[in-house]
DNA sequence: CGGGATCCACCGCGATACTG
DNA sequence: CAGTATCGCGGTGGATCCCG
């Protein structure tokens, strides 16, 4: 922690691309933009749960990231586009990808949990029955 | 907030899915994995920078989830071996499409964040010539 | 060897208030 | 409308010690 502050950023590709895909909305609001140009406001409205903070700040990393184009109209009051890149839809393949499993998989993943759980919470005496 | 402590967690299998694969060592340790099964001191060693807590804590959600197995060999001392489940393994083909997105376009991405910092840090009135 | 328990620092994020 | 600025809390993860 010293000498390097995040050894692991460097490392692999992967990991960077994770770490924007990963977090709680940038799926949602590619998602979102999947559907054609939105303004500030329609993202805000159509993302239920997110804070205009979280916008703001995952709109600007994924503008950074040349994910998405950001196009100010400077009417009053001023508008705002926000759309996909081509390479911002690129990604859009293997999330879907990464979706299908979790669609085709998720009750295993439940089931697992349960199982899981249940193990876990049983009294060490009593049996099952 | 009042209602509904994490309104998001039900919504969508997808995003229970990112919050296991998104976090910093899931994927590491079942790349780890992927090669065979593996003790505790072997995946430690062979994920650099990973506290035990971390590791421990990610095996046990993994596991959970039904993604891995962990067997246990009551030998002196103990011996523990991870390895893939075929639900964890059929996780590796979505991981390995994102991956190779990151490969593929980490360049692109890369250029785009240089452009966009190089443009936040211009001085306004200086002409980049 | 393979953890569990505890303590603590950090900061991500929400809430709130203000602005062009 | 589309943000920026500030404050404060809560959870995440690292460090350390202990245990079967």
């Amino acid at each position: 922690m010293t000498l390097a502050p995040d050894p692991y950023a460097a490392l692999c590709p992967s990991r960077q691309v994770l770490d924007r895909v990963g977090d709680r909305w940038t799926i949602l609001i590619m998602r979102s933009l999947a559907g054609g140009p939105r303004r500030f406001t329609e993202l805000a409205r159509e993302i239920e749960g997110i804070s205009q903070k979280m916008l703001t700040q995952t709109l600007r990393g994924l503008e950074r990231d040349g994910l998405i184009t950001r196009t100010v109209t400077p009417t009053v009051p001023v508008r705002v586009d926000y759309e996909l890149t081509d390479l911002g839809r690129s990604l859009g393949e293997p999330i879907a990808a990464l979706e299908r499993w979790a669609v085709d998989h998720m009750g295993e993943v439940l089931d697992a949990r349960d199982r899981y759980d249940g193990r876990e919470t049983e009294i060490p005496g009593r049996q099952p029955r």
